[in-house]
DNA sequence: GCCCGGGTTTTGAGTGGTCAAAAAACAAAG
DNA sequence: CTTTGTTTTTTGACCACTCAAAACCCGGGC
């Protein structure tokens, strides 16, 4: 049992977040999704998962895909455990862009030891999300998965709360900061027009920000709290 | 130009690292000694020295040994800058104890970007030495190398600052705290005795410390400066 | 039922880093 | 100058990871 190296780590990881984005979470992903992802060629992704097999982190039918084992799963969300509270680490003591902070973490989380990880869950006060609202898993690997709308199919008029963003695009994460997009913003979605392929809505100070419905799903939120 | 992957990091660290330790800066490092400050069988060493010379990051001379060039130099000198800054990190920011930080960093400093050190650089004041009173090279690879006396070779009974430990064993260091030896921390020697293979110091509040020869040759000393 | 195309697996090869053990070079002493 | 012992280099092999390209499987359409 030799500890997981950085590429098995990226696996697992991989693995975890498209199981994770099917809603199906017993469902099986396809080799050529997990090659794609992890800008490999799809044999080499047969060879490493057939070796994840042997060491029982995953289950994998040929042919079919790949699924992560108990084993495998806890593995990978202490990865990402590791991964988000670097994030929110870089962000908010080092004070760096939640834009730039996604690539940093891709490859600290690999070099960072279980006691250091503490230490910063321990400075940042056990937190539930990182800066882009994904849950971090506690140090046991498990954690709450919340099933949020997206901007695209909460309800029109009433305010709601940006409360997570699914995709780490150092570009799109500009664009969001730019228009004060970040979780924790309160939101009221003004329109949608499929036609026109756009949705408007009200954020800070009531201004009118319009962005195209791909953008929009990738916007999770929840309905607004009364004011406190 | 491929960037450098931790091993190259680490063979060019380490030849610094020895080259800085045998006075004469001009002398080879023989292979030997390389291979075991790596912990590699020395064929490897050889093999892999071999690659670096082709790179142009080391001079080498077979049966004789390997020196950095300059390209190497600022190399090697970037990586200790990342290790040493992290560790003063780690000590400051995130309180871990200077015997636990060596390897953190020494993994850390692989993965850290330019960007994150400078912050780091930065958050804590540009400072001149790590937790060991080793000194920091700044970001363009150059450091001002001061020659300090140990507590073997200090005059007897007048006051000295300790200003740097060359060790970073854990349990040495841990002893060393036990005994409030840390960089900055006023001292007297009061006795040597090279039949007994002891020196003895007078430390915080008077406390006497008796270490061994071998154990007081790894701590530097400047002269106290006076009261201020 | 057969074929076709897209996804998947195999095969063969390459790279970076490592070891074990045999061979070669050197230094030092007789 | 030769012998002995230590250090260094070479050789052949292996492991983890990767790719390119050929071979393969399988579900749909006809």
């Amino acid at each position: 049992m030799p500890l997981p190296s950085s590429t098995v780590e990226n696996y697992l990881k991989t693995i975890y977040k498209a199981q994770a984005a099917q809603r199906d979470h017993g469902r099986l992903v396809p080799m050529g999704h997990l090659a794609q992802a992890l800008n490999v060629v799809p044999g080499t992704a047969t060879t490493m998962v057939k070796a994840l097999a042997e060491s029982g982190l995953v289950h994998y039918e040929p042919y079919a895909g790949v699924r992560l084992t108990p084993a495998g799963e806890k593995l990978a969300a202490l990865v990402l455990r590791r991964h988000r509270l670097i994030e929110l680490f870089l962000v908010k003591v080092l004070g760096m862009s939640w834009a730039e902070v996604h690539d940093e973490a891709e490859r600290l989380e690999h070099a960072a030891s279980d006691k250091l990880i503490d230490r910063i869950d321990n400075m940042l006060g056990r937190p539930a999300t990182d800066p882009h609202g994904d849950p971090i898993p506690d140090s046991s690997g498990s954690m709450v998965v919340r099933d949020y709308q997206t901007l695209l199919t909460c309800p029109l008029g009433t305010p709601v709360v940006l409360t997570r963003v699914t995709d780490q695009d150092a570009a799109f994460l500009r664009f969001l900061e730019g228009n004060s997009l970040k979780p924790g913003q309160k939101l009221r979605i003004e329109a949608r027009d499929d036609a026109a392929d756009q949705v408007v809505v009200r954020g800070k100070r009531d201004a009118k920000i319009t962005i195209g419905m791909r953008a929009a799903a990738k916007l999770q939120v929840a309905p607004a709290e009364p004011e406190g």
